[in-house]
DNA sequence: TTGAAAGCGCTAACAC
DNA sequence: GTGTTAGCGCTTTCAA
């Protein structure tokens, strides 16, 4: 059994002759310390290895260094690709990354938070997939909060994400160009504010305004694979042939590209679909599929440099600088692939 | 601006008119603490919602209740699904995840380990890609290490991962028993000794059992789909037809798929195709995929299992009580889906 | 420019 | 059972 205790800012300013506030003082370049005692501390810590505990510093400061993530779910792709670019920016800080998540439960999310809290974290980046996230819920969390993916009902909380709305519009659009007339969706739960709600409502206002739409034509699912496909065989059972389909995810509109093979069609020749996300699966599936491209990494890069931002100028209000942007949306693009073409 | 200072035990002791040495004791259960007192204290505590500093606790007792990931890529599904095997298992705990990625970067890996530790966490686990891992590596970590995935040259760190040599093995001899004989493989780098040269070696072993092995049909990727693609290309360029293929990874079985695709032949009429991994994209690809399941997330559990323990038992030290099992191997499965077929 | 000393919030001997 | 006290390792006044 190893003994090696670890080495203190005690040892270091004993070594070299001076008081550990010294020591503190060159480690921090807090205050002026001569070059000569510098030099000889500085040394000495090289020599001995020394690094500070932070622990200690932590308590001395009241900060922790630590961010907090509450994401619903670590396996999903996009989650991940989010948490990656969190990941990414945050180590170029002195920061690090303390990640809980919730499996889409209410409580736990609430738990994650207690949890964080104790720990002591400096800030919070929700990743949020409902609009359960109401002002009173976060009024009691001191310290900084970027949302991320969802709209708080509470403005005062930044947020980061796409224009949901917008890029579904796009992507309706496109279906429209391609010359489909008889368009249908598969979109996510109302409740999801974003990737549920705002998808959909781009996608009517696409259609409404050449007055296409039609709610029949739009079923829902829970963004997995089987649902997409158990969404497209009812909307193919219908006796309007529909040509085109949007799906609020790529995971469902693999689903829904699948039913549709196993059905008898042919994509994208009877058959145009449309998902939402770009996640690997988009570019590898055969056919390859056209979809909505987010830029997952930079969400978490931007919403790392938001929140350490708060850090420094207010560390315990969860409320902005008036100069800070509230709404931060990043651009997204569509790409299109091999599931979609014009109508015959 | 809120203030709203944070409170401590000291309030907490003056208000039930204690010491608060008892009300750490009855925080901690640590000592007996009379009825009578332990309820009032509770119930102060419980009135100003009083919650003990982590930070405070952790510099008096030398520990953190932090656990550090070592990860190469947080975007990479098998990746994260082990991580949320991880998270799960943490969670029923009172220690946090403190997560890091390596981009498969020696250096960063490196780096990553002088951060956790200057962080002070309890504990390690070492997600690993390669056979850099060498024994001096570890020495100076006087922390509880766990390894996943990969084996060290030094056993005295215990390893969570499957017998990817039987588990190759196997899924070669389902080719061979579905009739192929000319069977090739696209492999990962022997350098990586898991996923890279336990594969190759079962499939080699395999083959060569029957005398079927030819290195000549052996090609390398680096477990992206592009490279699976480009392996298949070359592959089927040869004179000799290959009918079944073996890839080390679903990724690459899926670029292999799609490029036979390509190039006009019927997956899996013409040619069998194996994946490992079992990642979603296996399931819902068109074919589905023959593979190798392996429990991501219960792996995850295992090593935190077994973490947890090294750090109650020997806290400041990398070597193992020798009732600590070394070896962790989890069983894997294989799945038969649409890729595969008796040959015609 | 430097040192002494107080304090961050908690735990753990040691006394009573 | 309970209180007193001395740390844990660092930062930061305040004096010198």
């Amino acid at each position: 059994m190893e003994r090696k205790m670890k080495i203190t800012i005690n040892e270091i300013a004993e070594k070299a002759g001076v008081s550990k506030a010294t020591v503190s003082r060159v480690i921090n370049n807090s205050k002026p310390v001569s070059e000569e005692v510098k030099k000889r501390v500085l040394g000495i810590i090289e020599d001995t290895n020394f690094k500070p505990s932070l622990v200690a510093r932590n308590l001395a400061l009241n900060k922790s260094h630590l961010i907090g993530i509450i994401i619903p779910d670590l396996s999903n792709p996009v989650f991940s690709r989010i948490i990656s670019g969190i990941e990414s920016a945050i180590r170029e800080s002195d920061y690090s990354l303390i990640i809980t998540a919730t499996d889409f439960k209410f409580e736990k999310k609430c738990k994650n938070i207690e949890i964080l809290k104790e720990k002591g974290v400096d800030g919070l980046i929700l990743i949020s997939d409902d609009e359960n996230d109401s002002i009173d819920f976060f009024k009691n969390i001191h310290k900084p909060i970027v949302m991320l993916g969802s709209n708080p009902v509470d403005s005062s909380i930044p947020v980061v994400n796409i224009d949901n709305f917008s890029a579904a519009k796009c992507a309706t659009e496109l279906l429209i160009r391609l010359g489909h007339r008889q368009i249908g969706m598969i979109r996510g739960p109302l409740s999801d504010t974003q990737s549920g709600k705002a998808r959909y409502l781009g996608f009517k206002q696409a259609l409404e305004s050449k007055e296409l739409f039609n709610e029949e034509f739009v079923y829902e699912g829970r963004y997995s694979f089987e649902h997409g496909y158990k969404a497209m065989k009812e909307l193919m059972s219908k006796e309007i042939p529909t040509t085109g389909v949007f799906c609020a995810n790529d995971l469902m509109a693999v689903g829904a590209i699948r039913c549709a093979i196993d059905m008898g069609y042919k994509i994208p020749e009877d058959i145009s679909i449309i998902g939402f996300d770009d996640v690997d699966i988009a570019r590898m599936y055969t056919p390859s599929l056209t979809t909505v491209s987010q830029p997952f990494e930079q969400q978490g890069v931007v919403a790392v440099k938001i929140l350490l931002d708060m850090i420094i100028s207010n560390p315990n209000s969860n409320t902005v600088k008036d100069t800070t942007k509230k709404l931060n949306e990043l651009p997204f693009r569509i790409i299109q692939r091999e599931s979609t073409c014009k109508i015959k």
